[in-house]
DNA sequence: ATGAAAGCGCTAACAT
DNA sequence: ATGTTAGCGCTTTCAT
């Protein structure tokens, strides 16, 4: 059914040996007469010959395969990190295998081993949990791995995510110099270096004006809508002093815009809210929703970038090891100032 | 570096033979003692190892490999629907390979044959450009092919995508009982067949009350809020008497609530609009959107369904081959009546 | 300038 | 119950 190397060193009556290396542009280099080369192209050609990348793979010990764990494909943010990868990926030539790890460690390690076991080149993973162990050895063990936007303190690993602290800071800073004292803050995933980071820059602009963080506003589980509608209903309800919203992403944050609907609070009279990361349509909202927003497409090329660099350059090159992306300011209309 | 088969065997002290039936679960099959079989497992363990895919997808002629190719992964439809695929095929042990084809038909053509190279099982692909021959052609070669959105009418491929006809005629009655006689198209990308049915169903609608389609209040050359916001400006300053548009996409729809705000129309009360789809957003926008929307996560996993069946089963089999998934209508407030 | 042959790591048909 | 060996399709060393 498929063509073979042999069929088509048969056909050009060449050896195999001499039909590999003309078709790989070896020709001059093992001087092999012009004539014989072209024939066997055009043996090739005519017997529609494809040769068989696994049996490459096996030869060369090169798969030319990149592989991509995300926690959600269907967020848009990892859909956009895997697309940049996907396209830095095919310009060079190679394929990337994606795997959806549904927020789950367990999941994340059953396909990283499922993607050692194939033998891909190297990894690009947005990790969930707060283990990078198994990730540290799978680059112990040679295949290099580059972590977005989950990333991971004293981690030897090439890492690239947002300047979640900074651009924290900046978020809080625009509701206090409105006069916002008491902010509520709907959190994503404890325990993951984004929300931390966050924290603790929310924490630090409190500070700058004398106000101590009060871990009672914080609430939330998840990067998710349903989190945000949840810890804004439950705020809103526990704390009626609470003039303000921070959501820690923009699902987070349409989830506190339905939660004001519903408990009938108006945006931004009532309730002014930010939200850290933008959405496309942010500024179609019934309010205009003001945001800091982290670069999505920079992250993901610069990720492609250094995994992409990994294969090609030597192994062992010194180079930094965490990038911080700068977020954006934008402000629309979803904070106003405290009335007292 | 890395433990081969041969090193268990080894270590075990047997035979390879032994070793790759032990390891694989045919051990009674080859009335292999118990005992024996436990070293073998015992020195795998030990050896920490992992069987290398790439030879045996070489030996066994079987990659284990889906391909999946669409037009645009930042696309949250097509995110959806690679996801579905990747979650499904996952779960039966395949790992799928995405590629972005950037709605260039001539990069379509070079990732399909760069994932028969690398002989993935079967392709889900979402294509672009108006022929089918390319892919029909790999079909026949023995890939199975799946189809997903965008289809082809007198093609043999397994095809899944909406019931684009019939939501467009739903939409259109949306606008038509409401009064509007004068509706202005937002087309996506002319030529394919959800753009064409859609435009099929709203003509229907609109002779089904008398009207004749003219096509001069059609505009738009894609699926892009670009192409929606330039052809809703160009048609508002054509033909002041459009009380209505129909956008063919999410994106589309946006752009024509960005021109409705910059040419200082009020949706609905100047202008009605209504979507084909829905955005998880739609009901927080300043303009809560009616959509007849389509079922993603629907779409993907019988496309997802359909290409591990043709993996799994007899390939000979008689089975229907277009699959239209119906389409829902959410009504919001998009919408009034016209005044006259 | 070309060919023979080894071998990548694995499975399975064929011994014994 | 276990071992030997051919071979999947390719590249490359080593002859000639």
């Amino acid at each position: 059914m498929t063509t073979t190397l042999s069929q088509v060193a048969e056909q050009a009556g060449v050896s195999v040996s001499v039909a590999s290396r003309s078709l790989n542009g070896h020709a001059k280099a093992y001087r092999i007469s012009d004539e014989t080369a072209t024939r066997v192209k055009e043996a090739a050609d005519m017997l529609g010959f494809r040769p068989s990348q696994t049996a490459r793979s096996l030869r060369l010990k090169k798969t030319g395969l990149v592989g991509v764990v995300v926690p959600d494909l269907s967020n848009p943010f990892f859909a956009s990190i895997s697309q940049s990868i996907a396209l830095s990926a095919e310009a060079e030539g190679y394929s990337v295998i994606v795997a959806d790890s549904r927020e789950q460690t367990e999941h994340e390690i059953r396909l990283l081993q499922q993607l050692e076991d194939r033998q891909v080149e190297a990894l690009v993973v947005c990790p969930v949990g707060t283990e990078s162990k198994h990730l540290q050895q799978i680059n112990e063990r040679g295949t290099p791995v580059v972590l977005a936007d989950r990333t991971f303190p004293d981690c030897e690993l090439l890492q690239v995510t947002s300047e979640h602290r900074v651009g924290a800071v900046t978020a809080t800073r625009l509701l206090t110099t409105k006069g916002h004292r008491v902010i509520g803050v709907l959190q994503g995933l404890p325990g993951t270096l984004p929300n931390e980071q966050r924290l603790s820059g929310h924490a630090e602009a409190l500070a700058e004006i004398g106000i101590s963080f009060d871990q009672s506003l914080v609430m939330g589980n998840n990067f998710t809508e349903t989190s945000g509608f949840e810890s804004a209903m439950q705020l809103l309800a526990d704390r009626p002093d609470v003039t303000a919203l921070f959501a820690f992403s923009t699902p987070n944050a349409m989830g506190a815009l339905r939660a004001a609907i519903k408990s009938e609070r108006h945006v931004p009279q009532d309730l002014s809210v930010v939200a850290f990361d933008d959405s496309p349509y942010a500024d179609l909202m019934n309010v205009p929703l003001t945001t800091v927003c982290q670069d999505v497409d920079g992250i993901g090329q610069l990720a492609a970038d250094l995994v992409l660099r990994a294969l090609t350059n030597s192994k062992g090159r010194k180079r930094k090891k965490r990038h911080d992306i700068k977020t954006q300011v934008i402000i629309r209309n979803s904070i106003s100032s405290v009335k007292d």
